[in-house]
DNA sequence: CGTCGTTTTGACACGCTTCAAGAGTTGTGG
DNA sequence: CCACAACTCTTGAAGCGTGTCAAAACGACG
């Protein structure tokens, strides 16, 4: 594959210089993994429940959903991976799937194999410590959704989700509108929030006459601050420190 | 205080030791952490939402939860924490806390100081590894939470919840009935499966009927497998291996 | 231009919640 | 050691949010 100076990982390191501070040569380490491109379709597994895999991946672009399925075939997924995330960074260390990813729209991803990852890892202890603080900061948004699934009324759980994913992509306004793209359907939604998709329809009738959109994978927004009040939403957990103040990084302090 | 020749975190080690592999180095230095005794009230807070603090905690008796709020106050457990679980974790590198840990039960913890673990961490890098593959199997576990809370009819839920905790306390038999205890009240399962106390009561009725009974804190199973079938219960995504038949440890390999 | 997945709408059913009140249990202070 | 208070647990009746079933309209795509 063709290599550009500017590594297809790049997205990655953005995301866990976020949080953590990683070293030029962690960085430089990182951007020279092997990252195989792939692209995987509509609704298409990216990994399955109890299957081993040599690779680690990170979305390129698209939307990738976790998938948990009861016995009696009901789906729930239980989170969302947007571009730069690496959702099964976990199988570095665990091989088998405990729940499935799944690709919500077409989506591009890279492949890292486990085994480059797992030299790095030992190499650098600043990135088994960025690893580390992603791990633990994805726990926080799952803590959220288990809120949000049980003890949400639809339209909220629905519009906490739209808020979430509107901080994730940074296109969050402090006021006024915005428009962007989620490339979920009504289903996928449905999915996400515990609720069927013909509820989900008849919720986002509901928040319609609020002034939020969701149309064929595309979010509309009229009033951000009004949305974030009925959706009872409040970023900290989120942990996205944008202005990256106090990023402390442990593994040289020793 | 009085320090013991063995040291009080040695059911964190326990619990590190059955997915990481720890050098006698790391273990020492882990046992050698200052762990100060704290005993905590029935529904006092352990780490209120915003707080800054200096300190990890680990559990040593009872049953601590993390506990979301709405803004409309209502409450929601997202995870539950026993003897050698180290709930804030993620605190020595994120003080400030998004969600609250709350003890449900008279609770034992120690807390150990962020600087100490920090000193730890910097040091050795298997005892980072460790941290990171808890935060990822914790963060499992958290996927698991939303499918059951999202997807599961209340019968169901509750089955799963105390699968879940038989699993996890390491008294689950492969056959027959067993009895332990749960130190919660039926407010706090409600809390845990986003259901309300009255419908959990019925729900506990029900399941009085398929021989599993909860009562004041204590849960008595006639046969276990048919709670695991009521439950739609499978442990995989627990990830314990008490076996310990491949855990390989990264840092070294290098 | 036809096909298939997605969105929309209606009517009805049901699981869970709400409100309310009483019984049981635990803890506490006199 | 009893009496009272404060939680828990239990049960009933009624209401509501969400689910189910069904069918039609819409949109994307080949």
């Amino acid at each position: 594959m063709l290599q550009s100076n500017k590594s297809a990982l790049q997205p990655l390191i953005d995301r866990l210089t976020l949080h953590s501070m990683l070293s030029e040569a962690e960085q430089g380490a990182l951007c020279r993994l092997t990252a195989s491109p792939r692209k995987v379709a509509v609704n298409h597994d990216i990994a399955r429940v109890g299957e081993r895999t040599e690779y680690a991946c990170m979305v390129v672009s698209g939307l990738v959903g976790r998938v948990e399925q009861t016995s009696s075939g009901e789906r729930q997924i239980s989170a969302l991976y947007i571009p730069g995330d690496m959702p099964d960074s976990l199988s570095v260390v665990q091989p088998t799937a405990t729940s499935a990813l799944q690709a919500l729209s077409p989506v591009e991803i890279v492949r890292v194999p486990h085994k480059e990852l797992r030299a790095l890892v030992g190499t650098y202890h600043g990135i088994t410590e960025a690893f580390w603080r992603q791990a633990a900061a994805d726990a926080l948004v799952f803590s959220q959704w288990v809120a949000n699934v049980g003890r949400r009324p639809a339209k909220t759980r629905i519009a906490h989700l739209i808020c979430e994913m509107a901080w994730r992509y940074q296109v969050a306004p402090t006021s006024g509108g915005l428009a962007f793209n989620l490339p979920m359907t009504q289903t996928h939604l449905a999915d996400a929030t515990g609720l069927t998709p013909v509820h989900v329809n008849r919720s986002l009738k509901a928040l319609r006459d609020d002034g939020v959109e969701f149309r064929r994978g595309a979010v509309l927004i009229d009033d951000w601050t009004a949305l974030v009040a009925t959706a009872d939403f409040d970023p900290v957990y989120l942990q996205v420190d944008y202005n990256a103040r106090q990023r402390v990084r442990i593994a040289d302090a020793a």
